[in-house]
DNA sequence: TATATCATGTAATCGGTTACATGATTAA
DNA sequence: TTAATCATGTAACCGATTACATGATATA
C-alpha cells in the first residue's frame, strides 16, 4: 500500500477553502484557530506546508496579490479536484480518537503526589476548559462570515442543505459536541477536586478544630 | 531553555512501574493497553524505547530472567529516582488537550458530501464508541490485579490513600471519566445521526409513502 | 517605547507509527 | 494448519512543534 498523500490537516485546510472561498494562508491560520481549533490545531508552518502539498497534487490554485511594504499576499482557492478529494475523503470510515490527555494520565497515578499537587492539577483543567467553554460561546456567536460570499468560484456545493440562510447544521452538531464535551469534562473535574480535597486529609494533618 | 528528559508516556511506563511492581516491556505494553488506552496510547517499540531512555537516568532497573526457547524477560522495577521523578512530574502543570478527532473535521465540512456518507461516518463511529464502553465496562470489573503484591521492591507510597483495600480512589475518577466521555460522545453521536436522517433526504428524492 | 498585527516562509528536531526481523509454543 | 501468545528489539519515516528569519504599520 501507499502511504496517502493528504492527512485530516490537509483537508482541514482544504475544507476552510471550500467553504470560504480564496483565502491565503495567513487567513487560513486565523480561520483554523477559530473554527477547528476544537478538534484539530495547526501551526502556521503547517498550513503552509498542506498549501504546497495540495497545490503540487493540483486540489487548490494560487494567485498572487501584490502588496507594497508588506510581502505579497498568496491566495489560494480549490479547483475541481480538490472538491472531488474532498468529498471522497468524506466516504473512507474516520480513524479512531486518541485522547492523549496528560491531565488525565496525571491524575491517573495521583497516589504518587501528595494530594495537594492532584488538586493543583485539577485547578488548572477547570481553569483551562472553563476559558475553552468562554471562547466556544463568543465563536459560536458570530462563525465567521467572511467579506466574500460562499462559493464565489466553482459551482455550488451541490450536497448543501438548503437551510434559509441558517447557520450550516454541521457547524451547529459541531458546536454542539464542543459545548457537550467542555461541560462534561468540567463537571467531572469540579466533582474531582471536591473528592481529591476531601479525601486528601490525613486524620493525622488534619487541624483540630479546636 | 533544555528539552525535557522525559515525557507523558515517559511517566505513563514509570507510573505502572511504581504501581504494579517489576514488569517486562511486554507485560507493560499489555498493562498500558488495558489501563492508559482511554488517555494515552502506545506502540510496543516506543515502551521498549521508554525503558531505554528510563535506565539511562536512573529511573529504572533491569533484572534478566532467563528463559529457555524464548527470549529471555528483562523485568524492569522503579528506582528511588524514578519515583522522585514521577512525583515531581504531578507538580508541574498538565499540557493542554488537543482533541484531534477526524470523525469530528469530516462532520464539520459535512456539507460537501451526501448526508448518507455522513450517516455512514456517524455509524462507524456509534461502532466504536460502544465497542469501547464495553471493554472499559469489562477492564474496570477487574482492574489487573497483578500475581505480585504491589510495592515489592521500595518503601510504601507515602501519598496512598487508605482505601481498606478498595480500588484507588484516582482509578476510580479516571475510570469515571472515560464513562461519562464515552456516554457524552455517544448521545451526540446518536442525535446527530437522528438530525442528518431527517434532514438529509431531500424532497426530490424522498419517497411517497403510496 | 513596546507590543500586536500583517505576511510569508525555512530548518531542525522529535514523538509516535509502521514495517521489518526472529522463533518457539499452544490452542482452535 | 493457521492463528494467537510469548518475547524482544531495530530501522525508516513522517506529522507536528519549535525556533529562526524578516520587516513594515498601527496601536497602547
Amino acid at each position: 500500500m501507499d502511504r496517502p498523500e493528504a492527512y485530516p490537516i490537509t483537508y482541514g485546510v482544504l475544507g476552510l477553502l471550500a467553504y470560504w472561498g480564496p483565502l491565503s494562508g495567513y487567513d487560513l491560520k486565523r480561520l483554523f484557530d477559530q473554527v477547528l481549533s476544537a478538534m484539530w490545531s495547526a501551526a502556521h508552518s503547517q498550513i503552509y506546508n498542506e498549501l504546497k502539498r495540495m497545490k503540487e497534487l493540483g486540489w487548490v490554485e494560487m494567485e498572487r496579490e501584490e502588496q507594497e511594504s508588506r510581502p505579497d499576499r498568496k491566495v489560494y482557492s480549490i479547483t475541481r479536484a480538490g472538491r472531488e478529494a474532498l468529498t471522497n475523503w468524506q466516504q473512507q470510515p474516520p480513524a479512531v480518537l486518541q485522547l492523549r490527555d496528560e491531565l488525565l494520565l496525571k491524575i491517573t497515578f495521583g497516589s504518587f503526589a501528595p494530594p495537594s499537587a492532584i488538586a493543583e492539577t485539577l485547578r488548572t483543567g477547570i481553569a483551562i476548559h472553563e476559558q475553552r467553554l468562554f471562547q466556544y460561546r463568543k465563536n459560536t456567536q458570530y462563525i465567521p462570515v467572511p467579506d466574500q460570499p460562499r462559493q464565489t468560484s466553482g459551482r455550488p456545493n451541490p450536497y448543501a442543505q438548503e437551510t434559509n440562510n441558517e447557520e450550516d447544521i454541521y457547524f451547529r452538531l459541531i458546536s454542539r459536541f464542543a459545548f457537550d464535551f467542555e461541560q462534561t469534562y468540567l463537571k467531572w473535574l469540579y466533582e474531582a477536586l471536591e473528592i481529591v480535597e476531601k479525601g486528601g486529609i490525613n486524620p493525622s494533618e488534619a487541624q483540630d478544630p479546636l
